[in-house]
DNA sequence: ACGAGCGCCTGTCGGC
DNA sequence: TGCCGACAGGCGCTCG
């Protein structure tokens, strides 16, 4: 499910609670479980439970997707990928179907990893940029201003939304955003980012920008059969709306695939380059 | 440098 | 009803 906003909300549960649930902060790591050894990609399982028993939850946070557990002595990084969430609940309660790993701890709750489709992963490290080295800037942060968006632009010579995809360009970004963040700016996927003029770029920071801040002030997006609390899905301008009008002219918004992602456009709003 | 194709996985949905 | 392909919020790899 993971995005920005979406890891923002988790990441926010996580360290403030949510109702019933304690914040995570202060916690001690007594017992961890793993169910699936593919979801922990550093170290060895061995080592993984080894090291991370005795612990405790220092600070949370978020860069790009990633979520970041600072414990006392390690970083916990997780990438919820496709399908992956993360639940804090009674520790009594049945292990659930899709749980492929679990921290215990001392005070009757747990961390569990949530991930049908498998392609979530944790690592534990000593040092986050090990993981995070490749990544590109946070898109809400300031110092990305909007002249630097555009020379980054001009930089390489891709479509808009394959290179607004790419976690090396801008940190954060997935498929839901990137078509909301093009369709508010009024740029088409296909746009050679090397083609738009400092307007253009100016708007594209903007736009995804604002997307983003509506995502976070919405907690993300529940769609599918998972479901998180989110409601940003009812507030999609084009992604998923295939032959709903755009709302901004009316138009039909239309599906195409680009770069092998299911891509939605408003065909007036969103001139196809030449 | 760039993009297509594919693998990794499970689940849902629409068409026949 | 049952089967089958398309599709799904991500990303790393190979190949041209």
């Amino acid at each position: 499910m993971p995005e920005l906003p979406e890891v923002e909300t988790i990441c926010g549960w996580l360290r403030q609670g949510r109702g019933e649930q304690p914040s995570l902060l202060g916690k001690h790591i007594q017992r961890c479980e793993v169910f699936w050894p593919r979801a922990v990609a550093m170290p060895s399982i061995a080592e993984f439970q080894a090291r991370v028993v005795g612990q405790v939850v220092q600070q949370i946070g978020r860069r790009g997707k990633y979520l970041l557990l600072c414990l006392t002595e390690d970083y916990l990084l997780v990438h919820l990928r496709m399908s992956g969430d993360l639940l804090v609940e009674r520790d009594e309660l049945p292990v659930a179907p899709h749980h492929r790993w679990i921290l215990h701890f001392t005070g009757g709750w747990r961390l569990a990893f949530n991930d049908p489709r498998k392609f979530g992963r944790a690592w534990l490290v000593q040092d986050p940029h090990q993981v995070l080295a490749d990544l590109g800037p946070e898109p809400l942060d300031e110092n990305l201003t909007a002249s630097k968006f555009h020379l980054r632009l001009q930089s390489t010579h891709r479509q808009l939304k394959p290179l607004l995809l790419d976690q090396s360009f801008l940190a954060g970004l997935g498929n839901i955003y990137t078509d909301e963040a093009l369709h508010l700016a009024r740029l088409h996927p296909l746009r050679r980012s090397d083609s738009l003029d400092q307007a253009e770029s100016q708007r594209l920071l903007e736009s995804i920008r604002q997307i983003l801040a509506q995502g976070i002030a919405r907690h993300g997006a529940s769609i599918d059969w998972v479901y998180r609390g989110g409601d940003f899905q009812n507030y999609f301008r084009a992604y998923q709306r295939t032959g709903q009008p755009c709302p901004a002219c009316g138009a039909p918004i239309e599906r195409l695939v680009v770069g092998q992602r299911g891509t939605h456009i408003c065909p007036v709003c969103q001139a196809r380059p030449a």
